[in-house]
DNA sequence: CGCATCGTTGATCAAGCTCAAGCCGCGTGG
DNA sequence: CCACGCGGCTTGAGCTTGATCAACGATGCG
């Protein structure tokens, strides 16, 4: 369990809640229960009724989608500061994935009632939820648009630095499955490109984990770059990459 | 040009103003800008400042993303009384699509800031919005879904099906280009494939037409049900497709 | 130590993409 | 009215990508 300091501090810094006063922020948090779940436990599950948003508070939680036969898709990996369930639960709907604990984690929940309520009572954060909404859908339609039009590695390669884009190092903490669910391809095809890959030298393969050794060499696979492509400004090369316009990205660069 | 009362109608009756007061239908109408487009021109374009939301009034909207390369991919058809740009012009964002009219089409534009407005006004309203986002956002995931882990055929199926429901008849009006933009494949692909259910007497394929003769065998691929599925209640074989929950489908058979 | 989970790699194969060629129907302009 | 061109459609041949299957290796945990 997190100290409740540490969750004021993951609060008042997340996307849902910006813009707020202090005495918002206390109010909101005070509305909110504390929901933990162990690895491969689910915070909420696709087809239930929707009753609660969550917001993160720590560890990871991989939100997939099952299709009859039991083929899954990842559509969204939420870590910490991050807001789940948005809209759904302010449209009396049920959830169309599930969001699974992908180690150890704990998210604040607020029930339809409150979060309806709250909303009412500080309109910025009905309108932070929609922005989020827009985030996620925009970011959604690029995917899509991805799966449809381009090859298997370079989804790979893009499923891969978005993943670095959002943790906080060169270390990206999924499986060779997990990489697989996240670009519809299989646990074969992710093995075999991620082999090629470190031949190359541009990353490091371990259990669970890929380390980006060359990210300049997959944002070239991944954006499809001539090989000799020099960016314009070699020295930030992070600048570059169009994925999810990250500008703020070069804070969390390694030096 | 549409006459007024007609528009009324249209508007009136669409997800967007559902519950409104005729009232503050009156107000919203007074608001807007109509806007015509002539088959192959766009109403807004990939990339442009997101300035206007529309509601179609008439024809048939195509909203496409481009890759760099130049393949395109349709995110979504709007039909009349469905809203273009809910979500992003309320963000402050970039249209992340374009939309372009397929035949000529017609529809009313509000800016930001009088939509903005009106919100505020018409708390209605933007519920309203929130939802239609929200379906919007769950009929992506799926066909996120689909595209990773469906074979074409299939989502050739699905797609024709989909689009049937939302017109009123069993001709959907979409080259093989459109359909195969839609599928995330190409125009021979669905040409072989519509080629194949016409000899098994599925469909009749026509020029930038097709028309669905056997619903049954098309759901039995769609859903990829045993050859010798028998619908729960065959008399109304309609209503069992899961696809987008359908529910009012049944008010639209031919007899 | 044994089991479970995760990963690797080879062989095989089919789905579906690409390219090429040609057809059909329609609208337009001579 | 006809010829022409264009946009849409069809179909075949060949090939590539990436899925599938199978077997085995490594790592870590209880």
């Amino acid at each position: 369990m997190l100290p409740i300091a540490n969750q004021h501090a993951i609060i008042s810094q997340c996307a849902f809640f910006h813009g707020l006063t202090a005495a918002e922020v206390m109010l909101v948090q005070q509305a909110a229960v504390t929901v933990q779940a162990a690895p491969g436990s689910f915070f909420f599950q696709q087809g239930e009724e929707a009753t609660a948003l969550y917001i993160v508070l720590s560890g990871q939680v991989r939100l997939s989608q099952i299709n009859p036969e039991g083929r899954q898709v990842i559509v969204h990996i939420f870590g910490p500061g991050e807001a789940m369930g948005v809209i759904v639960v302010l449209s009396n709907m049920t959830y169309p994935v599930s969001a699974e604990a992908m180690v150890d984690s704990a998210a604040l929940a607020w029930n339809r009632q409150t979060i309806n309520q709250l909303m009412k009572e500080i309109p910025h954060l009905a309108l932070n939820g929609l922005r989020l909404v827009a985030q996620r859908f925009m970011e959604l339609q690029e995917r899509y648009r991805e799966l449809a039009t381009e090859r298997v590695e370079r989804r790979i390669a893009r499923a891969l630095i978005r993943q670095m884009q959002r943790g906080n190092g060169r270390a990206v903490p999924l499986t060779r499955q997990d990489l697989a669910e996240m670009t519809g391809t299989t646990l074969y095809t992710v093995s075999r490109t991620c082999s090629a890959w470190e031949q190359a030298g541009i990353v490091s393969a371990g259990r669970g984990l890929i380390t980006i050794n060359d990210y300049h060499r997959l944002l070239v696979i991944a954006e499809d770059l001539p090989p000799d492509h020099q960016c314009p400004q070699p020295a930030t090369c992070f600048y570059c990459s169009p994925i999810l316009n990250c500008d703020h990205f070069a804070v969390k660069r390694e030096t």
